[in-house]
DNA sequence: ACAATAAATGAACGAACATTCATTTATATT
DNA sequence: AATATAAATGAATGTTCGTTCATTTATTGT
């Protein structure tokens, strides 16, 4: 039997992928996919069963992608310190490394599609970061808050000049390992805050 | 002549952003959005050239009205401590009052309509932003920083904070009213941070 | 009552859309 | 070399899209 050629269906998944982040979700199309890999339109449902299932899959493949760049080197039975600045500078890393991927997930995660592409994959990485917050406060190292409170204060601020800076903005100095920084202080306040 | 009715106009505006926040830019069409008006498709063409500059003009107008809220009660020449608890808690109030339309922003700021819609409005905010900040450095209550900086530390983990809850995630305690006072507090990090 | 005018309409246009199918092409096994 | 099998295709399907236009409707000023 004839094989898959696996070039093919690599160069369809980035194109697919470049014209998301170019055009937006609504300015992509089976057709115009096929045309510019080259490919039969045809050739994209033996690929993938309809438009959604190859948004799926695509989103799922990355997320995965990105979940396992996060919790490179880590381990969630790190002292807490220590597990915050590698996550930290594993998501930084990413996004900087991976800006078109990124962006792509990115609007996957504000389109209908979210829940098909990151329930499953997100309630896994919770679990591990569950047991990485859970480590910490058996080890009295921070105290308990929730989890979106834990969010908000860790990695908003970096995400926000993540954003800024894929968005063309030019960031004086170096405001991602400052940003580093002020997150880990700002934890020692939210530690201060809680217990008030 | 006849006049327009305006009950009819309004309806229109309605039904535009709740179908947009529903089903996303791209399950957004001028044939549904006639539909679910009660109005013929040409009527639309009546109150906008085109399909974009109905999504252009509706994004300017909130934004508009987004930008109105924020300022409301500040004024660049307040204590810096004053006029960021005030504009912070104006943020979380339009949010959290008005969360179809904030989300049908958030949706426009990420698609490629985003400069049409929010540069010129952003230049005039962000001049008044930049008198604010240039006081309070004037008044040595805060040190020289970029506004990204500035951003990332005074609204980001709001705002993440706001995405959680639009999302249906039960905040417990009171949240925001506790984030506000990690922001400040999180600025005297920023303070020692940068004079170090 | 009538003329003037702009709002509002339903039907229609070609273009682009997601998807299918009969056919052809390439390869692994016999 | 012949056969089997799945990949790959180009053309075509019906649907939905944005937009237009000839016509009708409602309201104002005469």
């Amino acid at each position: 039997m004839r094989y898959r050629d696996e070039h093919k269906e690599l160069l369809v998944k980035e194109k697919a992928i470049e014209m998301i982040v170019r055009e937006g979700l609504d300015g992509f199309s089976m057709q115009k996919l096929a045309k510019e890999a080259g490919v039969s339109p045809a050739t994209l449902y033996i690929y993938y069963k309809d438009k959604e299932d190859l948004l799926i899959q695509l989103g799922y493949e990355e997320a995965t992608r990105l979940i396992k760049a996060i919790l490179k080197n880590f381990d969630p039975s790190m002292r807490f310190e220590e597990g915050m600045r590698i996550q930290w500078r594993n998501r930084a890393d990413y996004w900087l490394e991976s800006p078109v991927k990124a962006s792509f997930l990115e609007q996957l995660k504000h389109s209908p599609l979210r829940g098909q592409v990151f329930e499953a994959l997100d309630m896994e990485f919770l679990e591990t970061m569950g047991a990485f917050m859970h480590n910490a406060i058996a080890n009295k190292e921070i105290l308990p808050m929730t989890r979106e409170v834990f969010w908000s204060v860790a990695y908003a601020p970096l995400y926000t000049l993540i954003h800024f800076h894929t968005d063309g903005i030019s960031l004086a100095g170096n405001p991602f390992r400052f940003s580093e920084e002020i997150m880990w202080e700002t934890f020692a306040v939210v530690m201060k805050a809680l217990k008030a």
